[in-house]
DNA sequence: ACCTATGCTTTGCAATACTAGGTATGCGAG
DNA sequence: CTCGCATACCTAGTATTGCAAAGCATAGGT
């Protein structure tokens, strides 16, 4: 479980190119070395979310016959990943804080 | 919202010294120089939850004519700490290897 | 008398991720 | 050709978790 912190690592991924949800949890797997597995049950509906939100926007494209909703970020997308780096930044910060008291 | 990682934060404040439930806050507090602020509603549930799982252990004591409930480690919770520390450690270089990917 | 800090508890809510199922296409193996 | 697998999307239901809000109670200061 990666409670929270999912959203900012789909953002990560579409930072640079646009990805469907399929390729986005295989972008996940392959930056992770396949530590990271993520349901396709957690990722459609999260990206569905994202789309509602207004950080990501999507249209439909075909490739191989299959049809594919590519998502990229929006403008908005681009501000949302810069605040939940350095929210990331600042919750890292203060579990290791908690962890490591007097170091 | 710190999702599943407060577990890992309460086990580490207790490491040290038994505290009770509201003394659990203030460590938290301290030791983030404030930028952590956990609610009662969130903390006795919490620590009700961890002794059900057997990591912690608690008995009643009186401080100033007002009742405590003093949380300690156990053996398993110690065990259940270094796994959670183990933890944070892998998740922390799963989310920064999505963050920077190719560095 | 009232307010604040201390201290514990509970109910109900909201968000998030997972399980488990369903739909459909293209391709290689048998 | 059929079966299974990878690809690709979707949804409903569920469990966990943290939070808000409320309540109860004592001690001490104003």
């Amino acid at each position: 479980m990666l409670k929270g912190h999912l959203d900012l690592l789909v953002l990560a991924v579409l930072e640079t190119d646009p990805l469907h949800g399929y390729g986005v949890v295989q972008a996940l797997q392959g930056r992770t070395g396949g530590r990271l597995e993520v349901a396709e049950g957690t990722i459609y509906p999260l990206l569905h979310r994202l789309e509602k939100q207004g950080v990501l926007a999507s249209n439909w494209s075909v490739a191989d016959g299959r049809r594919r909703r590519v998502y990229r970020l929006t403008r908005a997308g681009r501000g949302a990943l810069a605040e939940r780096r350095e929210e990331w930044s600042l919750f890292r910060g203060t579990v290791e804080a908690v962890l490591e008291p007097a170091t």
